[in-house]
DNA sequence: GCATGTTCTGCATGTTTATGCAAGAAATAG
DNA sequence: CTATTTCTTGCATAAACATGCAGAACATGC
């Protein structure tokens, strides 16, 4: 185990779920305590992380603004489907990647030596992705909106539409069998709306919590949803009714 | 087995698994540590990968800050000219940042409290300023360029073209009094004279070593700075020079 | 063929770095 | 306030590292 894994590791784990204990740590990597709380010290002078009794938090708001939103069951859920989402992936296959926490989760889990393509609206999948280097990234920029953590907007709009793409991975958006794909917010539902439009396929990953909901605006139709991934508790009348409008169903 | 064999699968490898272990590369490819090491030194000085302690890992763009940072010197350096930097701001500005170290530790330093329009084409400053709630952030999207962390090609051309700014902080270049802010890549150098030519001002904070250093892409001329933010070591000389031609010289 | 110079490699050396342990200081919880 | 946990510091050890040197492999020129 390299110290700079332990670093990579440790920075991962503090933008995923906001802090990291100094124990925990270290019968994950095997190590001592002393060794994990060198490495944290380092982190710390290097302004990567804050620490506080017990172990670290991280030092930009940036991330602490998706804690409040993520309890420690999510996260686990999350990776889980991202586990199985990027499953669909083929090597040398261009994607859009929408915004999200799921879609963050599923960025991380892409595979070092997967070649991709990747244009995406989110910077913290873009961060995600500017870590691999076989991954050909594309940044869809904009007027960038703060709660979706995405851009959106003409330029946005325009960006898109010089792109064409195998998959879609759609997040954040109510899903229901009858209404589709929909989102909370107009400018979020366009720039959604063209990804798909610009897609030969749509993925969505969604917690259980997501089926079954719907929003003002829409975005696809309930049959463009090819790769559907959700969790084993997810109710199998609504999975039936997206089966059998086309989709495929992938359980984390 | 041929040198060059070994390198190509080193590159490979440091790809697909994301590090390399020297003892592991040694059994692997049947010679000694020694020559791995030599092998890895010489990929590192060519930039395609960085040493660690027991291997190596990729060069990642956020890997020139680890690095610098790890001496801990810079780091600090860079942090007193970001506050430094931020006192030409006043609340109400519109601002291009450019991509490199430093303009990441400006975009941290910007105080919660200011209200600013920021257009950036760095991940790493737009991720920084996605914290902040009064800043408007508008990002230049692009082809992502790894080894800048910024965004760069037509794309993100076109969206500068679209704006105009107060102050432009323009990062990682040669600075030379003669020949003025000179960028290393072409496209990157095409970005930056974009903003540069829809900008009413120039700041640039440089550490020591980068003044007086030329590259091969003319950005701006050496006129068009207003503010220069500099270590007190800094060499009078040159900064007698850029005062002559108009420049703001501010000591961190 | 033979000599010469270059490059690559491995070994021995001394140095640096990472790690764990122990003891005392500091912070937190009851 | 006291007990417990966490943290820092100094130190010892083993691993990884840089360096200098010598031999082997190789190409080049005579």
């Amino acid at each position: 185990m390299l110290t700079e894994e332990r670093h990579q590791f440790i920075r991962d784990r503090l933008a995923a779920e906001g802090k990291v204990l100094a124990g925990e740590l270290a019968s994950r990597f095997g190590v001592s305590e002393d060794t994990v709380r060198r490495d944290l010290r380092e982190l710390a002078k290097a302004g990567q992380l804050r620490r506080v009794y017990g172990g670290a938090v991280p030092s930009a708001p940036f991330a602490a603004a998706t804690i409040s939103q993520r309890s420690g069951h999510a996260v686990e859920e999350k990776m889980r489907l991202a586990k199985v989402a990027v499953g669909v992936l083929a090597s040398g296959q261009t994607l859009f990647i929408d915004g999200g926490t799921t879609n963050e989760a599923i960025a991380r889990a892409i595979p070092r030596d997967v070649e991709l393509t990747v244009a995406t609206n989110s910077i913290a999948v873009a961060s995600a992705l500017a870590g691999l280097p076989l991954v050909e990234l594309i940044v869809l920029g904009g007027r960038y909106v703060r709660d979706l953590g995405t851009c959106v907007g003409g330029d946005t709009l325009a960006a898109v539409a010089q792109l064409g793409a195998d998959l879609f991975f759609l997040g954040s958006c109510g899903l229901d069998a009858s209404r589709g794909v929909t989102a909370f917010d107009s400018a979020e539902a366009e720039v959604k709306r063209a990804m798909a439009r610009n897609s030969a396929g749509i993925v969505i990953a969604a917690t259980t919590d997501k089926l079954a909901t719907a929003a003002p605006y829409r975005v696809a139709a309930p049959d463009a949803i090819r790769h559907l991934v959700v969790e084993k508790t997810a109710p199998s009348t609504i999975l039936a009714d997206f089966e059998r409008l086309g989709a495929e169903i992938h359980f984390a």
